[in-house]
DNA sequence: CGTATTATATAATGCGTGTTATGAAATGTG
DNA sequence: CACATTTCATAACACGCATTATATAATACG
């Protein structure tokens, strides 16, 4: 056959992923993802055609592990409200401390207007799923939950004031629970 | 003295304040603010020193004429719950159908992680200390109003189902209201 | 009137960008 | 051991960008 990759596909997927997830789509440079994924240029467009195959991929990474990962850990299955307030409080803890946000806010602002790119509609849809799962049904209350998500990461990317988020998310989730308890 | 100026800064203004709103910063060429503002780059740079100048400029005309006056038009001061309720329904109804969404929001992501412009952090205390007088100075329940918002401001500039977040909205102020009367 | 001063227009500059050619290195198969 | 094939590295390219230099036009004041 033929030469084989000396790569780790993950560790690749996953420093693309950290710089889109910084700096955005279109402010990282091909010099940005050669530093961060070890790679360089000739080989990244081997294998994803171009920046932006390079960033779907990376993407749909992030979905896989960053996301789903989070509610698998946070809010699984039957984990109810008191997960969902775990999923939002772990919001809060972004592990480098510096405030890099969520991919898919930063996404869904950077290509507002123009079509979406799949990851981003998807995981609007995963978390609204998730949402009115584990709110026993209530999709209202679940979309209520989707902007409430996606604004708090608006916030924390923005650097905003984490102990008021943190008071904010913890007595929202009180007075959810007592108003689904009666 | 010496020759005056021919065009009219509002105007100028207004279509600068457009274009970095729809494309955002980074994505907004000179050529685009030259077509938008009808002045010649030259002008534009001997005016505003640079293309950041003219965003800051145009950023600080977005809170005074944009922010100021919905917050002005639909819940000003007095008018209560009903009123934050009209404040966020209206963002729903875009007058050219485009999803520009917020210069706030917009902002905020993109410049997450670096230092925030003066206007987004000035926009996010505006709109705190709006809901929280609202509210009659409940400032947990004003910053979950503030995180709702730009949220809702994210989805409106993906595209999200509008009915979703209309309806969504009506039935969380109908509630938050209940909650305010007891 | 003429001159200083500022606004505006045109043209040029330098730099970083995404992308593509080119070539060398490394594998499995005949 | 060659050969086909694919990975990987280096270098080059063309383009658009923000910005600056240069020139012309228009006003106010002495």
């Amino acid at each position: 056959m033929a030469r084989p990759r000396t790569f780790d596909e993950d560790r690749l997927l996953t420093g693309a992923m950290h710089v889109f997830r910084r700096r955005g789509f279109a402010a990282s440079s091909v010099r940005d993802l050669e530093e961060a994924t070890g790679l360089t240029s000739g080989s990244l467009y081997n294998s994803y055609r171009d920046k932006r195959g390079l960033f779907e991929t990376a993407s749909a990474h992030y979905n896989r592990t960053v996301l789903a990962r989070r509610i698998e850990e946070h809010a699984p299955e039957g984990a109810g409200i008191a997960g969902l307030r775990r999923l939002f409080l772990s919001l809060l803890h972004e592990p480098d401390g510096g405030s890099s946000g969520c991919l898919i806010t930063n996404s869904a602002v950077e290509f507002g207007g123009r079509e979406q790119p799949g990851f981003v509609t998807e995981g609007f849809a995963i978390l609204r799923a998730c949402f009115a799962d584990r709110l026993r049904g209530n999709d209202t209350d679940a979309v209520a939950l989707l902007a409430l998500y996606q604004g708090i990461l608006v916030l924390i990317r923005a650097g905003y004031d984490k102990a008021a988020l943190e008071a904010m998310i913890t007595q929202h989730f009180e007075t959810l629970e007592k108003r689904h308890g009666c």
